[in-house]
DNA sequence: TTCTATAGGCACCAAAAGGAGAGTGTCGGA
DNA sequence: TCCGACACTCTCCTTTTGGTGCCTATAGAA
C-alpha cells in the first residue's frame, strides 16, 4: 500500500497522471481505495455478505473458507474502517457481533460483479492461454 | 496465490462453495483468475495500454510510474500468459517489444470500469467513513 | 572510443504479509 | 467440574513480495 502512496507522489510531482481533467488528490484518493478494495478477501467477504445478508464473524470465515482469523478480523475491521460494511456488536457473553454490507458496500458489490461475470465468461479462454503459453515456453 | 488455490481445495472437500450451481473446478478457476488479475499493476498497465494503444516497455513503466523494472517484466509477462496481452519482439538492436491488449484484455479492461467508476464516485464517502472511523476509534 | 538506449536476467537483501497457536472472559451444557 | 462457543488479541515464525544494483548485446551518436 505504501508503494502505491510513493508512486502516486512521485507521479503528482511529475505530472504524468493518466487522467489529467481529474485533479492529482482524487486519483492518488481513487488508486488508494481500489489498491484497498481489490484485496481478494475484501471481495469474497463483501460476495458472501451479499449472498447470505447480515452474517456473524465467524460465520463469514465459514462461508468464505481458507482464512484465518488475523486476516478476517484485519479485512473486516479495513471494511469497516472505509464503510463497507457496519459492525454491530451486542454486548452479551458470549460476544455477538454482526456485519451487514452499507450501501456503500453493495455499490462497490455491483460495480465488481462485472469482473465476476468476465471472469465466468472467459475463465476458459484464461486457461487456454495458460495452456498455450506453457506450451510455448516448454520448448 | 497460493493461499487460494489451497482454500479452494479445502472448500471443494468439504463442499461449501458459494456458488453450488457451478462446479467447483469452475468456482476454483474464477476465483485464481480474479486473484490474478485483480493485481493492481495488473489494472495500471491494462488502463496505460487502454488509453494508449500499443505500448513499449519502458513506455509502460514510465506511464504507470513507480513500478520496478523486476515488478514490470513479471507482471507483462503473467498479463501474456493469461491472455491479456501480446507480446511480439522486433528482433532488432537495440531490443524493440510492443506490447498490446488483447481482446480479453480490452473485456476486462471493460469489466474493471465499474470499479473504477465506483471509486471516482464513492472516494468522498469513503474518505470521509475513514474520518468518522478514526474519530470513533481515537477516543 | 566511450556513452547511451533497449529489454530484460540474476542475485542479494529488507519489509511486509500471513499462518499457527495460545490466551481471554463468561455462560450454558454434559 | 470441565469443556466449548464466541470474537477477538498477541506473539512467534515462515513465506512472499518487491526493491536495488549489476550484468548482457550491439547499433548509432558524440
Amino acid at each position: 500500500m505504501q508503494v502505491i502512496r510513493d508512486a502516486v507522489a512521485a507521479m503528482q510531482e511529475q505530472g504524468r497522471l493518466s487522467h489529467p481533467e481529474v485533479s492529482p488528490a482524487v486519483e492518488a484518493l481513487v488508486r488508494d481505495v481500489i489498491a484497498q478494495v481489490a484485496d481478494k478477501w475484501t471481495m469474497l467477504i463483501l460476495e458472501a455478505l451479499e449472498e447470505h445478508g447480515t452474517l456473524r464473524f465467524t460465520q463469514i470465515g465459514r462461508i468464505v473458507g481458507g482464512i484465518s482469523q488475523k486476516m478476517l478480523t484485519k479485512t473486516v475491521r479495513q471494511m469497516e474502517c472505509d464503510g463497507l460494511i457496519t459492525r454491530k456488536v451486542h454486548p452479551v457473553i458470549p460476544p455477538h457481533v454482526d456485519y451487514t454490507q452499507t450501501e456503500l458496500g453493495r455499490e462497490l458489490t455491483a460495480a465488481f460483479c462485472g469482473v465476476w461475470v468476465w471472469a465466468e465468461t472467459y475463465y476458459a479462454q484464461v486457461e487456454a492461454a495458460r495452456a498455450a503459453f506453457k506450451a510455448r515456453e516448454g520448448r
